[in-house]
Formats: structure tokens, sequence, C-alpha cells
DNA sequence: CCCAATTCATTTGCATACGAACAGACTGGC
DNA sequence: GCCAGTCTGTTCGTATGCAAATGAATTGGG
């Protein structure tokens, strides 16, 4: 009988979900050196959607206030995105696309679909499937 | 016809990954505030292998040196962890736990191990079993 | 036994992340 | 039509996380 509970770290979900982050973002960071997967995840979103205030693309980024700042900031000294305040709400500012970015993201959203597969290789088909239904029960 | 692909960011693995680490980011925060993930991992490495050299102790819990050394200052400074020079390796600094950080990892593992149940909750026994053993594949 | 290659720890620079606090702008309810 | 509550963006502090460069120590092969 164990004198209490064994802890196993490498058994809990919580260790294993950083070593998969951190292969992903190995095989992101090779295939798609230009930019990060957080601001690529920003180009797809308002790719998809049109210009967006900050905060909303925030909320549509999964990214707090304060991060998605740096990564819209960081993204406009690259020349990827502009910001131009709203004439309908003083507090807002708006985050669109540069033609600059938008050529980026379609030049490189193939290679992004790529890096998904890359990720997923070790699985077939059916796990694949599988393994991202489980997955999104967990957000 | 799709034009050429679509770029659904949703349904992208790197995407969903940072979101169920964020979720399980919170909980963890939520029930075990005195600490973070990285350093509770730290604590049950050491606590399973007794010391080890800072750059030993960081490939045990997938850290690099760099990221390692901030952890380690961090629980020093907390008094949970204690370093001391190799005197057989003048380059090594052998990282332990202190009698504190011992006793927060023995009264605060079986809450580590709910932070694990937690995250997993919508997930039924076998569904969890199942995603683990793929999630474990993607390392 | 000696030097080239390796290992270890550190530092710097950059990029997420989030909480908390703040000021300015807006809105709904009375 | 006013003000209390809310929303938006910003800043600060703290904590990962990795690449690259550096200096010191160790080791292995000839």
């Amino acid at each position: 009988m164990a004198k209490h509970t064994d802890y196993a770290l490498d058994d809990q979900v919580g260790y294993i979900l950083r070593r998969v982050t951190q292969r992903h973002l190995a095989i992101f960071a090779e295939a798609i050196p230009e930019i990060t997967t957080t601001q690529f995840a920003v180009l797809a979103r308002l790719s998809q959607m049109g210009p967006l205030s900050q905060n909303h693309l925030g909320r549509e980024t999964s990214m707090d206030a304060a991060t998605v700042k740096g990564v819209v900031d960081r993204l406009t000294k690259l020349g990827l995105t502009a910001t131009r305040p709203d004439p309908e709400d003083r507090r807002r500012l708006t985050v669109s696309l540069t033609d600059e970015g938008a050529r980026l993201f379609a030049r490189r959203k193939e290679t992004g679909l790529a890096v998904s597969t890359a990720t997923l290789a070790p699985l077939d088909p059916a796990e694949q499937a599988t393994f991202l239904a489980l997955l999104s029960r967990l957000t």
C-alpha cells in the first residue's frame, strides 16, 4: 500500500499539454519563421472577419486585452496590420490587415494547415478525429 | 468550389491547445495560488528524484536552461528550494527541496491531482483514458 | 597529457500571458 | 438629462519560454 498518493508528473494532463504545445510551437517556427502562432491567429481572424476593434479581436483570438495589444503592436511594426480610431466610438481602436498582411496570410495559410497536419502526424486519421473532438471539449 | 483553402482558426490543433491550456492554468491558479504550474512541476520532480543539477532538473521538467534558472530563482526566493555548488563538478549547481518546499508539495499534491481531474472533467472516464493516450503520443 | 569538443550556468533580447489598476468614453435607467 | 455602471485601451508587474552568445569547467581521443 502506498503511503499516501503518488504524484506522477509525467501522467498529469497539464504537463503533457505543455510538452505537446512545445513540439507544436517548434514545428510552427520551423515552417513559418516570419511570425509567431499568436500573430498568425490574428491575421487569420482579421482575414476571416474583416477589421475589428482591438478588444473584440482579443476575444476572437482568446487573448486578453493586455496580450493582444502587444501582438497588434508588433504586427503593426512589421507592417502587417494597421490601426485607426473608430469615429463612432472614441474609446475603440480598429485593427485591420494591410495589403502586405493579407498577402502574407494568403501565401502562408497552406503552410499553416501543414503545421497542424505535422503536429497530428503521430496519429492515424481516425485517431486525429477522435483527439480533436475530445480536445475541443476541454476548452 | 472554394477559391483556395479555407483556414479555420477554430479547428487548428495549436489554437485549441492554447485554449485548453488557458483553462487548465486558470483551474490550477484557483486551486493552488501559492505557486505556478511550472514551479509545482519542479517541486514534484525534486520530490520524486531528490536533488538534481539545475540543467538536469530542466531536462526532467521539459524546460530549457534559461527557463529553469528563472523558475529555480523564484522558488529559492520563496524558500521552497535551495542551491549549492557541486564539489564534484564546479560547473554544476545542485538544486534541492527545502523542508518547507517538501512540506508544501506533500500538503498540495492531492490538490494537484484534483486539478488534473477538474481539467479532464468534461470527458467521461473512458474518454479521459483515450484522450491522455492520444495526447501523450503527440509529445 | 593535452587540446578540441562538450557541458553547465548565466545573461540578453524578444514574445506571449494574465491580473490589477487606471482614465476616458459610452449607455441605460430613472 | 444625469450619473452609476460598464466598456475600451493602456500601463505595470510578474512569470514562463526560447535563441543566441559567453565564460568557466570538464572530458575524451589521440
